[in-house]
DNA sequence: GTTCCTGCAAAAGCTTTGCAGAAGA
DNA sequence: TCTTCTGCAAAGCTTTTGCAGGAAC
């Protein structure tokens, strides 16, 4: 159920988040690099496209898309912050030998926290490190 | 099951760490203030018994004590590292409004991953974030 | 004496903020 | 025109590094 381009542009309009050039590109790399991009990433693989384009737009952009809910900050213990198209919630595992970061399918209604019942929970965020078979 | 000082300080020396006085009190620290402490708070927490202890040495320690798998560091959206003594895994919740981190107990093995079977899985991190009793 | 530890200062790295100019409605 | 968006530069924070002095064995 991955969302398309054009799933995130009605979402956007219906928002009233404005549709500029920048953002849209910013969210065409987040579909198309689904690797869990940084900052720096999103930065380095759009400037040949786009020169011009500032981190600052970039920091923005995602923090709007963000609160929008279109778009998700990873959890690591990295200082460096991860983003992800917001889909169904699944568990990101990193390998601890060559930083990969790899989605696992979770049943996360399967997860029952002890004693939670009175409080609301709005996020859940699931985070295994180790080794990947490539570095086995 | 909590860990108390002489068990660690045997751990310590079981790995061959020595026992400085700066170690001990942050260790001291990390025991009686399981409230997830960053390094500001351990820093501002000891000031006043050990005015002349760095940030640096906090630093330090923390990273010694980590490998030496006592002191783990909590996966948040934050940028600010915090600290939790190694215990049995369990689930971190934060709350968005207070900002407190509450632990909650979690069977760790009830959560099945679909597609992990080739992974080495070496830890398992839990992190919930919404509203706490307090607050709602 | 040699090794390890501490802590000041500086550097590094990621993110945020201020602000002026550009773009869009 | 008025609002919103962009992006440069500077500032802000946390964390790391270099290095000299000190402690421990």
């Amino acid at each position: 159920m991955k969302p398309t381009f054009e799933d995130i542009k009605q979402q956007l309009k219906a928002k009233n988040i404005s549709l500029s050039y920048q953002r849209l590109k910013i969210l065409e790399y987040l579909i198309e690099n689904r690797c869990h991009p940084t900052v720096e990433m999103i930065f380095a693989g759009l400037h040949d496209e786009i020169p011009t384009l500032s981190k600052t737009t970039i920091y923005n952009t995602l923090r709007i898309l963000e609160e929008a809910g279109l778009v998700k900050e990873i959890t690591t213990e990295d200082k460096e912050a991860r983003y992800d198209i917001a889909t169904e919630t699944h568990g990101h595992f990193k390998c601890e030998s060559c930083g990969t970061i790899f989605d696992f399918s979770v049943d996360i209604d399967s997860i029952i926290p002890g004693d939670l019942s009175r409080f609301v929970i709005k996020d859940k965020n699931i985070y295994f490190k180790g080794l990947c078979p490539r570095c086995l």
